[in-house]
DNA sequence: ACCTGAACACCGTTCAAGT
DNA sequence: ACCTGAACACCGTTCAAGT
């Protein structure tokens, strides 16, 4: 199961080049220019990561795992409540990183992606359940509401600043509920 | 300033192809592909159209002019807070048209779509200010605030339902507040 | 086994030549 | 004035030929 050595040398090479280039140009990035500046042909990408988006969630496994490693220190450090929104901030600024990488890899839109999705979803329930029985977060919202509503701020918003708001006022919500009695 | 009958008609043309490719492939249909099916050169495209950006809001402009009667009538024909709720839906349905064309158009990141903005904007001032002063609606959020939002649910949910349940998510607000005295 | 790189069909965009 | 369509540099993707 372990590849050649020059195979597993050349896997290496294109995840470099492509972290260097889509950090430069997004999830887009000519996948040419990616072999290009890894010194491999375009056939070698194309027998590593039959699509893109494989070579993508090569490149977004590192940061993952960071973001799950942050999920476990939250959830031990803070209260569930806070543990539960900082992560949330962390989950979105992540998403906004790579002009659009992160929030194409969190969405479960992208087949390729389901092992980004797994570890993303088992990093969460840690924090999820205890925020919401101890009574800070809505007994109805679950993992996948989470990510796509973190994921679509990231897309819309045009800075960290702006996302931030708008994360606060999906927390909080928009509406004005009629007074208690 | 109007155009020679020719060129009027080309621009009709190109319009009318545009509006069937991008509905059947995205905003990011060929626009080879479109000045083809027009029956014209790419030259006449680019001619009349220099930007993506500005072909795109040709299209664009008939579905907006009847999301801004679609306020209006709202508006006369409902309390403020759920005519502003109506008319937040319709958006997010609207955004999500075309493979995201709507998304794309609604934001102001593409310069081209200036007046789209604009149109939207004096569209939805109408149902913001009432909402707010009646009570329904947070004093502190702005359009940009709701555009931003529902053009992010838009992009990140797989289908119509799940918009509507994170729209409701976002009206309601995710966190569960501490009782009020 | 794995790699190479030429080749194919396409794309966005431009521009000399036409009417 | 406006249109045409060939042409250019690029893209994603494949596949015969090499080692």
């Amino acid at each position: 199961m372990t590849l050649r050595a020059d195979a597993r040398r050349n896997r290496d090479l294109l995840v470099a080049a492509a972290t260097g280039v889509v950090a430069e140009e997004g999830p887009e990035a000519s996948l040419n220019e990616i072999a290009r500046r890894a010194g491999v042909g375009p056939g070698t990408l194309y027998r590593h990561f039959p699509t893109r988006d494989a070579l993508l969630a090569a490149v977004f496994e590192g940061r993952l795992s960071r973001l799950c490693e942050q999920a476990e220190e939250l959830s031990a450090s803070a209260p569930p409540g806070e543990a539960l929104v900082a992560w949330l901030r962390l989950l979105t600024v992540h998403a906004m990183t790579d002009k659009g990488l992160g929030a194409r890899m969190m969405l479960p839109t992208s087949a390729a992606s389901v092992d980004c999705w797994a570890m993303l979803r088992a990093a969460a329930d840690g924090l999820l359940k205890p925020a919401q029985e101890s009574g800070h977060l809505r007994p109805d919202v679950d993992f996948t509401d989470l990510v796509e509503l973190t994921a679509g701020i990231a897309q819309s918003a045009p800075d960290p600043a702006r996302a931030h708001r708008l994360l606060t006022l999906t927390l909080d919500g928009l509406r004005i509920p009629p007074a208690r009695a």
